[in-house]
DNA sequence: TCTGGGGTCCTAGGACCC
DNA sequence: TCTGGGGTCCTAGGACCC
């Protein structure tokens, strides 16, 4: 059997810990830029607030019900995330845990026998609520895709499953798959949902009446039939064991302020790459693709976006490189091929691909030896330190001179809460 | 210049996830 | 006025090869 861990309204949840007035109170944690609402507490989905909504759509709504407002603090977040997989990882046994995003782990529950699953699954549930503060469900079935829905119906039904929800008869699970609705299943976007409601799917039950080529069909191809057979009950998604180095690496953000000139563009794209680069040296590698985007502020009639349409320019070096300089020179050339003037942006991104292991760059025959080994390590020294400075002085001290020192485009994060647990200067007081 | 089948590699873009 | 950020996987189609 597989389980799912589910941290309960995790952003909140880590608000409310530094908070514990809040516990019972309405709350809501705001994306970058203060932007839509990411995170709900019970009481705050109870007075109609919903996932995804535009902050200042709801800012009426939040007020009259005394909703308490974050915005997000990705240090907090991440920190306490790791507390939660490492109390995961001392209760079971290696590769057993597959984090599977910053409130989600998968858990390999094979070795537990049948009759002693539940009562293994409540403990693990109340040490990690013990050991960290925050509050969990944990759905368990024979595949990842029925441990998501039994997570969702533990979820929805607080009261009577103290959520934990365990699927181990064909019964319980056919009956915990007409439960769900077909948009919930996990795979099933806005677009499948759609086009599945049109054929008269609406349950996530109805779907699996169908066959397996029909789902290949419609559902994009293998990713569709592998979803209906693990809805059937037979598993083909495997515990990944840990990924090491990611295939992509972006870095992205929306303008506080919208922006006009490509000067700068240029500055967030250059200082966006130092970012990225950043990510890329802590995985010990170096990529090859660079990509730049920047999206233009402009209606765009009938879509569901508020802006226009992202352009993208992308170029292959010759050879592999993790050097912030080498990275941005050829990203500022992306940008301004892609800038066009009179345009007004809001958002604009880098994305690192073709990523390699720092150790097995390959040289390239039609490369003229610019990067002599003597000149690499130097590089590599350098980029060294500038790591080490910026990770032990926190907060960029040194900066590429094509970062600016201005910044007007900067995010705005007006209500973030301090940095309890990874800076000194932030921790809480006791009085 | 026309004709065929089978394969690889690459890129762009769509769909999804949290 | 104001709608996030960072990922994954897959498919289709073009270029090229023999």
């Amino acid at each position: 059997m597989i389980g799912i861990v589910d941290c309960n309204s995790f952003y909140c949840s880590c608000e409310r810990l530094f908070k514990p007035d809040l516990l019972h109170k309405p709350v809501v944690v705001l994306s970058n830029n203060d932007g839509c609402i990411i995170s709900r507490s019970d009481e705050a989905k109870a007075v109609g607030v919903e996932m995804g909504s535009p902050f200042f759509m709801q800012k009426k709504n939040l007020e009259k019900n005394g909703v308490t407002t974050f915005s997000s603090n990705y240090h907090l977040y991440g920190d306490l995330s790791w507390r939660v997989m490492e109390t995961l990882r001392t209760m079971l046994p290696e590769g057993c845990v597959e984090v599977y995003s910053v409130d989600e782990s998968f858990i390999d529950l094979a070795h537990i026998a049948p009759e002693a699953l539940y009562a293994f699954t409540v403990s693990l549930k109340n040490i990690i609520e013990q050991w960290t503060g925050i509050s969990v469900s944990i759905g368990v079935a024979p595949t990842k895709a029925l441990s998501k829905v039994a997570n969702k119906l533990a979820k929805k039904n607080k009261q009577i499953t103290g959520c934990v929800l365990i699927l181990d008869t064909d019964k319980k699970i056919i009956q915990a798959l007409q439960k769900t609705p077909i948009g919930d299943v996990w795979g099933i976007g806005y677009q499948y949902a759609k086009k599945l409601n049109i054929y008269g799917i609406n349950t996530a039950y109805d779907l699996t009446l169908r066959t397996e080529n029909w789902a290949h069909q419609e559902l994009g191809g293998v990713v569709g039939a592998r979803l209906f057979r693990e809805l059937k009950g037979f598993s083909c998604i495997d515990m990944q064991s840990e990924r090491v180095t990611k295939h992509m690496i972006a870095t992205t953000r929306m303008f506080g302020n919208p922006v006009t000139t490509l000067h700068e563009l240029e500055e967030a794209v250059a200082t966006y790459m130092s970012r990225a680069a950043e990510k890329l040296r802590r995985q010990h590698a170096a990529a090859r693709g660079i990509t730049v985007l920047i999206v233009p502020k402009q209606e765009v009639k009938g879509s569901y976006y508020r802006h226009g349409p992202t352009k993208t320019a992308s170029i292959r070096l010759p050879v592999a490189s993790a050097l912030t300089n080498e990275l941005v020179k050829p990203a500022l050339e992306l940008v301004r091929s892609l800038f066009e003037a009179g345009k007004t942006y809001k958002k604009a991104g880098v994305i690192l691909s073709d990523i390699v292991p720092e150790s097995v760059i390959q040289g390239n025959l039609f490369v003229a030896v610019p990067t002599s080994s003597e000149k690499l390590a130097k590089g590599r020294a350098l980029m060294e330190a500038v790591d080490n400075i910026n990770f032990s002085m926190r907060g960029d001290i040194l900066k590429f001179a094509a970062s600016g020192t201005t910044r007007n485009w900067k995010m705005r994060q007006e209500m973030r809460s301090p940095r309890y647990t990874t800076r000194w200067e932030e921790l809480p007081l006791l009085k």
